[in-house]
DNA sequence: CGTATTTGACCTGCGC
DNA sequence: GCGCAGGTCAAATACG
């Protein structure tokens, strides 16, 4: 009997019900890579593809395997140039990284979340100690702030200011962010973009 | 055998 | 109210 999707959506129904959608704070990376999974430090899960509409690339939904962390990370590829992978994390780590490897070789998703704010990287990567030469390679004056760094890379971030964002904002307001990896090793001339989101 | 990935169906939010 | 697009679930499958 068709009684499989039924009990689904049952389900589905209670488990939503009552519940308000929190919203994650998040931030974005375009990473220049070839692969689309990056190693970070973290286990994570794929649970789900999508097709995006503005892309020819699909994106791929992954969720951190522990199972206290509630870290979830979209991973697209961009239309422009394919081989720029956008990394979207969404929600906080609250353990430290697996295997985390010793010498600092470290995710340039964690190093360039430290360096945005030091704040962030506590806030994001518990874990994580930064090599110092790494975050010091990136001045402050190439990471632009929400007011000044309202640039145009993504189409979808010109418009829509973040009204309610509000939330967010309070803690970590969205950002993006370009990490020019050439060769599988970090660019001696950091290019780091961050432009609005949503 | 246990864990990770794939994949289609389903749900929800939002714009028209 | 309807349709579309994005996001999630979970069974099936693949892999180590």
């Amino acid at each position: 009997m068709a009684s499989g999707s039924f009990m689904k959506m049952l389900i589905s129904k209670v488990k939503k019900k009552g519940q308000k959608r929190i919203r994650q704070p998040r931030f974005a990376f375009m990473t220049k890579s070839e692969v689309d999974h990056l190693e970070d430090g973290y286990r994570w899960r794929k649970y789900g593809q999508k097709a995006v509409k503005n892309s020819p690339y699909p994106r791929s939904y992954y969720r951190c395997t522990n199972t206290k962390c509630i870290v979830k990370k979209r991973v697209e590829r961009s239309s422009e140039d394919p081989t720029i992978v956008i990394t979207t994390y969404e929600g906080q780590h609250c353990h430290h990284t697996v295997g985390f490897p010793r010498g600092g070789l470290i995710s340039h998703e964690a190093a360039f979340a430290s360096h945005l704010s030091p704040s962030a990287l506590q806030f994001y990567y518990p874990g994580v100690q930064l090599p110092r030469e790494r975050s010091l390679s990136i001045n402050d004056s190439q990471v632009l702030s929400g007011e000044a760094g309202k640039s145009q890379l993504l189409p979808q971030a010109s418009h829509q200011h973040p009204a309610d964002e509000g939330l967010l904002g309070d803690m970590v307001s969205p950002q993006y962010y370009i990490v020019d990896k050439a060769n599988s090793t970090w660019p001696t001339k950091p290019k780091t973009e961050m432009i609005a989101e949503r």
